[in-house]
DNA sequence: CAAATACCTATGGTCCAACAATTGACCGCA
DNA sequence: TGCGGTCAATTGTTGGACCATAGGTATTTG
């Protein structure tokens, strides 16, 4: 080493060899191998239902151990990309992402960062008047039927049934979601509003007059949807919506304490 | 056997041992591992930067083999919930999931279904007016000195740079979500958005005449966050939004196809 | 001939043992 | 005091072996 490197006086500006070097990050062998074969499957080169090579395959072409391979294929496992079977004919076979991983990670991020409630709500809101008036455009007359059916559940279960009540009110979030026809929207909106239920449940949100205001504005919407109004079915919805938060924010307000996901964790 | 089982002429209804028994599904070992320490990590008792047991001591509590426990641990690194470091000292880590899981996992989703673009721009619809709403609410001083130098060097790139323009706009994107001061909606949107951008890239989507209009329009709402005037900037943005919804429709009709996210597939 | 049955075997699942690579702490020296 | 080497615990990786599973196939059976 030279002596400029510790002197002040040097003359010139050292250009020091730092300059070129970044921060090294040693790759495992595992990684590089679930990165390869995520890019091959994302690429669009093995659609769902394809089928990977066997793990004594990939050992071969790969140079590395049972081991390693099989960590990779565990990581792509957990991410929802593949789905494994034993036995003779089996093997790993590409999966298209479900909406219950989608819903687990989102799960896993709100939990993990203890996303305050008041945050689901936001998100709820933004949601929520846009799958309904999605629904409204794209719904299917079975849709119709099945909220039908769901309202009714609903309307019977409102006066004595709270367990049944919170449960049929779940379902019908999730029936509009999936006749909004948009899977994403469908599958971030079901997380997020199941989210928020688990909260309700908790904090035993679901009083008489609650329960009567939820099965009134459902109607409406119901209604709106029937009618194919995407404007009243999104106007209605924000409503409601912006109605929960108020309410949300008033019992925040009451119990005085600062509500956050924390109160999920069992 | 019983001869019973093939009689028909049985007297009585039998009563088939069946009828207690559904469909049963061996666990693996490490499945079970990697729930059983999935919920510890979620019930709270390990907060991020919690140190896990070390993978021997695992091995020796569990009773599963080196290998089995390395699996499961895969897999919850694979969902953002660990952080492995090797060396002494080192060993698993909690981890808070981080955007940029979310974002892949959101990714891997969207291009396995092959959700359609139109989709993505719903999605986007129904977030980015409450996203800018909560900006104009929660921002700090410190997110509107960023957002105005993002928007003068938008301006600067809007006339002849383009790969420049669609950063600065990308960077302005992000910058409102985080001054939401919501993570949920942050991640969520900004995810959506990165997805758009992207097709926009391909599809080259941003001609002069479309530059100057989210120019203008990114001014606006700009305007609308300095006031704090939530109504507007959420007013604003639905309404830049529905403009591009429209566009977009226009230009898939030009073309005459059908634009989906294979498209974003290399 | 048809149906039930018994193998057959390729594949993932699991275990064990060993060694290599990594890395923070510790210690000794100048 | 600061620097460098050593140490030891922990993950990373390998190889081999055997078990469990399950679809196909041949065989037996009626």
């Amino acid at each position: 080493m030279t002596t400029a490197k510790t002197t002040p006086s040097a003359p010139l500006a050292p250009p020091s060899m730092l300059d070129g070097l970044k921060r090294i990050k040693v790759p495992k062998s595992f990684d590089l191998l679930s990165e390869q074969l995520q890019a091959e499957i994302m690429s669009g080169n093995y659609p769902p239902g394809a089928s990977l090579p066997t793990e004594r395959e990939l050992v071969a072409a790969t140079g590395l151990s049972r081991g390693s391979v099989r960590e990779s294929l565990r990581m792509l496992e957990a991410q929802g990309l593949l789905q494994t079977k034993a036995g003779r004919y089996g093997g790993s076979v590409v999966a298209a992402p479900t909406d219950a991983l989608l819903n687990r990670h989102i799960n896993v991020y709100a939990k993990g960062r203890s996303v305050p409630w008041t945050a689901l709500v936001e998100v709820r809101q933004a949601l929520e008047p846009t799958v309904a008036a999605l629904a409204a455009r794209n719904r299917s007359d079975d849709d119709l039927a099945e909220l039908r059916r769901i309202a009714g559940r609903l309307d019977q279960a409102a006066a004595n049934d709270v367990p049944a009540f919170l449960d049929e009110n779940a379902n019908w979030h999730a029936a509009i979601a999936a006749a909004s026809r948009n899977d994403l929207l469908r599958a971030l909106y079901s997380s997020v509003s199941g989210l928020m239920m688990e909260a309700s449940q908790i904090k035993n949100f679901a009083s008489e007059e609650i329960r009567q205001k939820v099965m009134l504005a459902h109607r409406r919407i119901l209604d709106a949807i029937e009618r194919r109004d995407e404007d009243a079915a999104r106007r209605r919805t924000e409503r409601d919506v912006q109605a929960y938060a108020r309410y949300l924010e008033a019992v925040v307000q009451a119990t005085g304490g600062f509500v956050d996901s924390s109160d999920l964790q069992r």
